[in-house]
DNA sequence: TATAAAGTCTATAAATATTATAGGGTAATT
DNA sequence: AATTACCCTATAATATTTATAGACTTTATA
């Protein structure tokens, strides 16, 4: 399941995407709309910053702005970000790759094959969906 | 990612899987093999027999068994036994539903209709997988 | 240039979930 | 009858997630 850091990730990039007409967008309208701890979401807006899809303003008529297009936003992106690996297993994850301590052989282990099937077929929708398609919804 | 209980009853099931042979398995046997401990091992072998994958015998000469063909036993029928949801968001589980608490219209929610397709994929990969799939392959 | 508004940063606390342990009880086999 | 091994409930330890606190920096504008 998606931590709610993520969820409140996407609400988050969603209210941005919206008021894209608007130069910049206060946390407190976020947190306010969503019902999200405004410190909480303080911490998540930094990290979208830090990772190139937001830019934000300091002083007063400040805030923050998505600095992406929506459809260059990946799904996939966002959920590394805030949660961690996609994959299911330590040992398929492609960004976050350990090996399995009570695993003996990667190359014998079964789990470890299907696992990679289902992480491809993850990516396949999180890689091609963007932003730009939750949007469309709403 | 699949919890340590789950990564422990997959372990436990491919062990059983490969001493079909035996009438029954110890539980000491599985936790040695994989250095599991043995109480928590314990609760997960019982929670897979109520589920009806395993079968179990008391006193002298006692342990578990598998009690289904392995092709019958679908691994997402063993994740959601010990993890719960597959699905990552409780608005698009199929068996563990919950509306999210801060969405205020599926039917407007972009991520919702993602997350459906995420999930589907998912399912495509562990409903039609077994655990015959995983001991082929060891 | 003072002031208020707004983001930045670091640390820590609270809550929750996961993992592990303990110990007694019960059933079945020899 | 004794041993063996499953069954069950409760609780402790650990890790992770979620949330809070407060001081600091930057910026607009009155």
């Amino acid at each position: 399941m998606l931590s709610k850091k993520t969820k409140y990730a996407f609400h988050a990039l969603t209210y941005l995407g919206k008021h894209r007409d608007k130069k910049t967008v206060l946390i407190h309208d976020i947190s306010e709309e969503y019902g999200i701890s405004h410190k909480f979401l303080e911490n998540i807006l930094l990290e979208l910053k830090k990772a190139g899809i937001l830019g934000s303003k300091k002083g007063k008529g400040g805030g923050y702005y998505l600095i992406k297009d929506p459809k260059d936003v990946a799904l996939s992106k966002v959920i590394r970000l805030l949660d961690g690996p996609i994959a299911l297993l330590p040992c398929v994850s492609l960004n976050y790759y350990e090996p399995c301590v009570e695993c003996k052989s990667e190359a014998l282990c079964g789990l470890n094959k299907v696992m990679i099937q289902v992480r491809d077929e993850m990516l396949n929708v999180l890689e091609n969906k963007s932003l730009a398609d939750i949007l469309d919804k709403e």
